[in-house]
DNA sequence: AGCACGCCGACT
DNA sequence: GTCGGCGTGCTC
């Protein structure tokens, strides 16, 4: 042991903005090490995990340090790597690092300590006590052990706190602070047959005979125990095949004939590995794989832009396949939604049990398990899994996939860290030294840029995989039909004519609404118009109390226009609709048919989102309506139509992105459609058969929208040449969240420049549980340096919460929000 | 995030 | 008068 007195930083798992230093005790001195948890006592006497970011010999000057309470772990549970990552997202996304902590580790590994109460059982002389006091030691008595929640309940109040400084003065209670382990290792019970019996199983049924139930199990146990090395049998699935209950094969058990053993295993068990070779690549797919490997040569990342059914996920097998066969590692990252069992399926098809998969359905033990199995860094060849994987202890990555990269969900809004896995990937990949390869059918405008200005490499795949022809994309002009006459409330004629063909072919149809067309617009209902706003190119919201259109972006608020200005019209009138109504009108048009609806509601539960897929997939469902969700990482063979209900309403969705995000969708959806033998059709709903965006989705042309789009983002000021900050202030009361928020954007003004702060605003949505918000944006040039904004925004930040008027005001930044 | 301290209204 | 509510500041 060494003699020196150690003493650590470490990050504490809340929103403050330092690290913390503690004093190691001599006896912990060789135990303590960078990455460890530990327990430390962190304000007057709660106990936390702190996870140690630095060992070194400096005690501090200002004040004395406290001890460390306890190391948790024998090797660290978190590398240098990420300590440094952890850093780097808490500066780039301005949060604290205890929050990216918070973030990263599995709730199971953060134990947090409860205050328990206990009597002191040399206390006697109740006569001193308050009523309060009484009440408490009464309880105690009869329960020994209270939480402060317990007490709060007793005694119906929310300050608990003075009457137990005052029992503790009095010595009637002490205080115990308890350290829960959450993750707790599964246990599966195994039985097997005693030794006695391995070679006379005759001798065991003669004990059985007056016992036929015990004797049909140890039949069923020699038939399971049959093909099987060990000898040993599943103890639930011999009593799902025994048809019997627990108590039966204890009972065995008890009379020696079985043993039972009990065996920490994995949560996740795996068939062994098929060992199938890495599939076979079509030309065009070798040729891409082949470029990127290129491009690998001298750029870290390489984007890949294939339309849908290009293949690209071979691609990605082949290339990991090849990385592993190295001995490398690879992270695959896809939204969420797109992490469904057909996607991870077909990568455990290939690489067996060395696949981990880690998102946010699993629960905590299962996500310990996973983070474990990382440090373990053979264990897993390949890990895949949502943004939150980027967070599992790699010790070395050799290349991260980051599937479907335009997808918006990759961004992380609430809570803090407001981190875009896309974004984090690039860095981690930096710190990793290794290689990124994006890819997706409909890119971000961003990586497009990207890789058209030689920042990454491009590689892009026109053609389908499998010979399937792109859809036949079609137009339905609800002007046109509503002048007719012929519009059957949502649904165009040409849409539900469409619906009957392919109904009467016994193919499978999904219709798609935006929900997030729910975005209250003031819209022509004979041509569809929505108002703009004239200096941020997107469209106005309005606002039904103040009987207002006002821009998201800049604030500017006019009165809404009495007739349309494109068509003369006076029919203006605020517009949205949801996928439920969709439902319900479809089942009065086509009510033999079986309707289905996935969204946000339906797919609440575990395994929602699945069983509607299987549904689907089964054919038991003829109509699937839904939002996005349709949209993703989903293969139907059977889609013969596809259906966009209304394509303005995210057309003209008040949001930079509105087109780019159209284009994404609609491309994505229509990708659905089509079937082996034969050509799948799109049918789009819209006022607009012209807008551009629209014929850019019927040619197919991603890269006619990506000419366009990047013209409007350099005129108007954003992404990819402008970076954009977002803020929201927060208060209780309106006026002074007002106020703060004028405040705060002038100040911003005179350090950063008129053009570059936008705002205040009143959001939509204005007031949240009692908080009054307002918005601002900040838009600042590509190459400007965005550390020296961030330093402006923290020094601003920071002055406010010392402004005796506004330092109650909450700001909520939000770095490259979406 | 807790928890303490200190300031103010509404009850015995 | 005090109890208990809430705003504010600090935690190694």
């Amino acid at each position: 042991v060494s003699r020196e007195t150690k003493f650590v930083d470490v990050i504490v798992p809340l929103a403050v903005p330092n690290l913390y230093t503690y004093r190691v005790p001599l006896e912990l001195n060789d135990a303590v090490e960078v990455g460890q948890r530990v327990v430390v006592q962190f304000g007057k006497n709660k106990l936390y995990t702190a996870v140690v970011a630095l060992v070194h010999d400096k005690a501090p000057l200002q004040y004395t340090a406290k001890y460390l309470h306890a190391v948790l772990d024998e090797q660290p549970i978190v590398n240098n790597i990420q300590i440094s990552f952890w850093q780097w997202m808490a500066d780039y996304y301005c949060c604290t690092i205890g929050e990216v902590m918070l973030a990263a580790l599995p709730a199971a590994l953060k134990l947090s300590s409860e205050t328990r109460v206990l009597l002191n059982p040399d206390f006697t002389d109740k006569s001193q006590l308050s009523d309060e006091e009484y009440l408490i030691v009464d309880a105690l008595e009869i329960q020994q052990v209270l939480s402060l929640q317990d007490i709060s309940d007793i005694l119906q109040k929310q300050t608990v706190y003075p009457h137990i400084k005052s029992l503790l003065q009095q010595k009637a209670v002490v205080l115990e602070e308890e350290l829960k382990e959450k993750f707790k290792p599964k246990i599966k019970a195994f039985v097997f047959l005693n030794e006695r019996y391995k070679n006379n199983t005759e001798e065991a049924f003669n004990l059985l005979n007056r016992a036929p139930k015990q004797a049909d199990i140890l039949l069923i146990f020699l038939q399971m125990v049959k093909d099987n090395a060990h000898g040993r049998v599943d103890k639930l699935k011999l009593q799902e095949a025994s048809n019997s209950n627990a108590s039966n094969i204890t009972a065995l058990v008890e009379k020696n004939i079985f043993e039972l053993e009990e065996i920490e295993v994995g949560r996740f068990v795996f068939d062994p590995s098929k060992a199938s070779s890495s599939p076979k690549l079509s030309e065009e797919q070798t040729r891409a794989s082949e470029e990127i490997k290129q491009h690998f040569i001298d750029k870290q990342t390489v984007l890949l832009h294939g339309v849908t059914g290009s293949g690209k996920t071979e691609i990605y097998v082949h290339l990991m396949a090849e990385y592993i066969a190295k001995g490398g590692k690879c992270l695959y990252l896809v939204p969420e939604i797109a992490l469904t069992t057909q996607l991870v399926g077909r990568l455990k098809s290939f690489f067996g049990d060395r696949v981990g998969v880690y998102h946010s359905k699993f629960n905590d033990n299962e996500r310990v398990e996973i983070w474990q199995n990382t440090i373990n860094e053979n264990r897993y060849d390949v890990v895949i899994g949502a943004r939150s994987a980027l967070f599992l202890p790699f010790e070395k990555l050799d290349l991260i996939i980051v599937d479907e990269e335009h997808e918006s969900s990759f961004k992380q809004y609430e809570p803090a860290p407001r981190y875009h896995a896309r974004d984090a990937a690039l860095m981690l990949a930096k710190m990793h030294e290794c290689k990124v390869l994006l890819g997706s059918a409909t890119p971000s405008i961003e990586s497009y840029w990207n890789a058209k200005e030689n920042h990454f490499g491009l590689v892009e795949l026109f053609t389908r995989y499998s010979g399937v022809m792109l859809p036949e994309i079609f137009c339905a002009d609800i002007q046109e039909e509503q002048k007719r006459k012929k519009m059957h409330s949502h649904f165009s004629s040409f849409l539900i004519e469409h619906i009957k063909q392919a109904l009467e072919n016994k193919e499978q149809i999904i219709l798609f609404q935006n929900r997030r067309g729910y975005a209250p617009l003031w819209s022509c209902e004979d041509c569809g118009w929505v108002p703009q706003c004239h200096q941020c190119d997107v469209s106005l919201t309005y606002h039904k109390h103040s009987h207002l259109l006002s821009c998201h972006y800049c604030g500017q608020s006019e009165k809404p226009p009495i007739t349309c200005k494109a068509c003369g019209s006076s029919k203006l009138k605020m517009v949205g609709f949801g996928t439920e109504k969709i439902e319900e009108e479809l089942a009065i048009f086509f009510p033999a048919v079986k309707i289905a609806r996935m969204d946000l509601d339906t797919t609440r539960t575990k395994h929602a989102h699945a069983n509607i897929i299987e549904q689907f997939e089964n054919r038991d469902i003829d109509i699937l309506v839904g939002t996005q969700m349709v949209t993703k990482g989903l293969d139907f063979d059977n889609v013969g139509l596809v259906g966009v209900l209304n394509a303005d309403l995210m057309l003209s969705f008040p949001d930079f992105r509105a087109f780019e995000r159209s284009y994404q969708l609609m491309a994505q959806v229509s990708g659905r459609a089509g079937r082996q033998q034969k050509r799948g059709k799109v049918v789009i709903q819209t006022y607009n058969p012209n807008h551009w965006v629209i014929q850019k989705v019927m040619y197919n042309d991603y890269a006619g929208l990506y000419q366009q789009e990047i013209l409007e983002r350099r005129n108007f000021k954003y992404p990819p040449f402008y970076r954009l900050i977002s803020l929201t202030f927060k208060h209780k009361d309106r006026s002074v969240t007002d106020k703060a928020a004028q405040w705060f954007t002038q100040q911003l003004i005179e350090k950063l420049g008129k053009p570059r702060v936008l705002g205040p605003e009143t959001p939509y949505v204005s007031r949240i549980r009692n908080y009054y918000l307002k918005t601002a944006l900040i838009k600042f040039e590509r190459n400007a340096s965005a550390k020296a904004v961030k330093q402006i925004l923290n020094e601003q930040t920071t002055l406010l919460s010392q402004h005796k008027e506004f330092k109650s005001v909450r700001v909520v930044v939000d770095v490259d929000s979406i």
